[in-house]
DNA sequence: GTAGTTAGTTGTCAAATGATAATTGTTTTT
DNA sequence: AAAAACAATTATCATTTGACAACTAACTAC
């Protein structure tokens, strides 16, 4: 296998990702939020109980900047701070039933999207893509 | 098919492409340039020639602040305007050497990151994934 | 040839994001 | 028990990005 064709098709593939991407999630946030603030409640849905330490790592925003944002977003009522009983330095950031539904919402709006993307598959096709993305989550993205 | 099911995996594997991407590309930057510049640089580095229009179109980016950037960027010499001769309205863009060079450096930075995951996998594995890029970036990504 | 459209520019303002220093309260180490 | 390390916050400032209005120059259609 040419490692260096291997490569440029995976740039361009990335590439295209992000495209797409940034076209679908666009029109998702119905709230007033901000790019940074929907990608940590993003963060948050598909990790369930984070620390904001965790958020501020994996999302490489600075702690201050994180703790910044999850303020608004509190206020905003679509999370809340959950205190770590064992170590009381420690919150856990999850969810409130109105970030839930916002995220639901997006969620909606994106797989509309999809869907208009994959309903001229047919079935063997998609499953073709599923076992695509299989592979490259198991091999590469894990 | 479970569309549901597919979907989940998607919006899955569609954040990790991100985070992965993000972490790749972070120390890709040596030039003192911003993200947004970076990301037309980019562009430009896989279309080739293309107008200032089709930059602001596909990046999202209004007319007006494409513009500015762009200017920018001819400013610190990464990139030129050629002037189209049918249509004296228009402006093809195109890397300067430097502009390509920075380019070259950036992916060769990317490339170490990408084989540093590949490097474990044999060369089956390796076509299994190429042939997954293929089928997602045919079927959806197109 | 004139009215309308298109490609791009300039200038300005507000908001979002990034960076950093200083501080508080808690836990761990020694 | 004091010192060091850790999790998070607050405050402040610079930079980046987004949005919009007004404009120029070139092209198109009628």
């Amino acid at each position: 296998m040419d490692r260096k064709l291997l490569f440029r098709n995976f740039v361009h593939f990335m590439a295209n990702v992000h495209q797409i991407t940034n076209d679908m999630t666009k029109d998702a946030k119905t709230e007033d939020i901000t790019q940074v603030q929907y990608k940590i409640l993003e963060y948050i849905t598909v990790s369930q109980s984070v620390t904001i330490t965790e958020i501020s790592d994996c999302l490489h925003v600075s702690l201050p900047n994180t703790s910044r944002e999850l303020r608004k977003l509190i206020e905003k009522n679509l999370c809340k701070k959950v205190s770590d009983e064992s170590d009381r330095r420690k919150y856990y950031i999850q969810l409130t039933e109105k970030g839930n539904a916002l995220m639901e919402e997006a969620f909606r709006k994106i797989q509309l999207q999809f869907d208009e993307r994959i309903k001229h598959l047919t079935d063997e096709e998609l499953q073709e893509i599923n076992k695509a993305v299989e592979v490259l989550q198991q091999k590469i993205f894990s």
